[in-house]
DNA sequence: GTGAAAGCGCTAACAC
DNA sequence: GTGTTAGCGCTTTCAC
């Protein structure tokens, strides 16, 4: 039982101990020499005492930092308003909590790349978790957070990446587009600056120019909204189209609506598919990829807290799951 | 442009500006007194070698902490995967950057209550969000945590609460039934550990009791999976019924799959209301009651972090959204 | 109004 | 193997 209500610091389990500060820092930090009778009683004062280290403290000394940033590049603000980010957040923070670490999420805009720099300044940022980046961004990861940045999406040579593989995913699906007799098909992107979904659309391109198909394109922003207007433009371009490859589930559900909406029958008319597999896609019974969003959070929080690459974790797999839209 | 790359200290801008340590100290921090002059060079100085305040060494000299813990109580760990608790935690992270703040989620084991003081015994941790609390759990919060700890769900003497108003929305929800001539109204509750899971019980127990209808609850735990047991289970011991309501989207959803699948028109011989109106909901023309999930945990982060009753916040309203499942 | 000095809790040389 | 010592960067009495 403890007298008084202050949290017990290093001094007391040193002197409950009958040992020095510096061993009793030594045993509870695992660093350097101890022997096993000092290791003990340290051990035994500490969780008698309820000793919790002072990550101040520790962060101070260590120069460390006590938080992971998620820095996120978008137009505007509201590109923190988004599930997929959501999870992202949540499970970086569950791989930091064991490590004494919080997180913090901010928005860094496209167009002023150099707040990053502000940020990633601060002391107290342990680590960088980048997502929707582009190169220039990557660039300005300063030399300190070298081997404490990650990016989820496209890497650079100092900063290494996680992310799902969405050119095979976007490959099987044009594939099973193209095998269900679909060869008018057109593909509504992601926004032009952001590189990592570029490569579905290469992926797209690949394999229609090797089949010897036309491309037919139009540009979107992973949104719904901008789903239902890239459907209207493909009909007006390309009205013959007969397949619409979405490059997230919310493009492809912004798609579909449009599409019913417009009397156009899904999938006899048009096929349609998504990229993710959120769980509104199996409701709504969309041809999807699959998207292990909470592994590919975790293991880029992982590689920044444990300053490693973890094997296999750099391209995740995307398999296609098909159903009824396509 | 700065010479060395090593961060500005405050003694550097103390240098810089031509005045003491102490002086930059009250400038920044914005604490004591200061000339003008002062102020201004301090300021100069401090923006020009891009100086940020070292938040370690701020909470070491406070002892006030550098993240925010939100604990979420649940059977397993199993409770951290949830897209609602994604919303949280994301959406209280947001609130938090401002203010150097990190977070970190932690699950308290239901049974393990304990558990939860030796989170709370860090002295980093400035706060608590505590996510479906229990009482007990609540009495556990220490006093170095008064008005720094607020419950999303329910409160205590010493812990305010925000929630959403799901006795109403409840309420409201089940006169749509009764609106519509359902007579034989069900309900598939939360877990009966959950106390806030019990204020929707409440009113529809209060609602049918006055019209002098029979109660029929079945205890469930917002998942789809325990929906659809809950639903044979109504279905099995009340045939008749005409309506069930649901304590989450995803209980819905889980009673609605298993009704089609048991050959049950729904809308037609039974009704089915949700809560939260997911995505998901809209998609599926869920009849439902809105959840603001993001400005609950906003309005509960800022309680915390600005140590004040944030008005009106209590309790956020919920609405009805009526759709063709009910 | 401003500076000098002490110390928050911890770690890491460096002697013993 | 263990203790002594010197800070990490900041805030804050307390004299001036």
């Amino acid at each position: 039982m403890t007298t008084a209500r202050r949290p017990a610091t290093l001094d007391d389990v040193a002197r409950a101990a009958g040992v020095s500060r510096s061993t009793a820092s030594r045993v509870i930090a695992g660093t350097g020499f101890a022997s096993p009778i000092a290791r003990e009683r340290v051990h035994t004062a500490a969780d008698q005492l309820g000793y919790v280290p002072n990550a101040a403290a520790r962060a101070l000394v260590h120069g460390s930092g006590v938080r992971l940033l998620v820095a996120v590049t978008g137009t505007g603000p509201e590109a923190l308003d988004d599930s997929y980010l959501d999870q992202v957040v949540s499970s970086v923070a569950r791989v930091c909590a064991p490590h004494g670490l919080g997180v913090t999420v901010e928005w860094v805009p496209l167009h002023a790349p150099g707040l990053l720099t502000r940020l990633v300044d601060d002391r107290a940022v342990a680590g960088l978790v980048l997502v929707n980046t582009t190169g220039a961004l990557l660039d300005l990861v300063p030399r300190r957070l070298r081997g404490r940045a990650v990016s989820i999406g496209i890497g650079s040579a100092t900063v290494p990446s996680v992310d799902i593989d969405n050119a095979a995913g976007t490959d099987a699906l044009v594939r099973h587009l193209y095998a269900e007799g679909r060869r008018r098909i057109a593909m509504v992107t992601g926004p032009r600056w952001l590189a990592c979904a570029d490569r579905p659309v290469q992926a797209y391109r690949r394999l229609l120019g090797d089949a010897g198909l036309p491309v037919r394109e139009v540009v979107g922003d992973f949104s719904a909204a901008r789903g239902r207007l890239a459907a209207q433009e493909v009909l007006r371009r390309w009205p013959d189209t007969d397949a619409i490859v979405g490059i997230s589930d919310a493009t492809a559900l912004g798609v579909i609506g449009q599409l019913r909406a417009d009397g156009v029958q899904v999938p006899g008319d048009v096929a349609v598919t998504g990229f993710d597999d959120i769980p509104l896609a199996s409701a709504t019974e969309l041809t999807t990829a699959s998207h292990p969003v909470r592994r590919i959070a975790r293991a880029a929080a992982t590689m920044v807290l444990e300053q490693r690459p973890v094997p296999g974790s750099t391209m995740f797999p995307s398999a296609p799951v098909l159903r009824a839209s396509a």
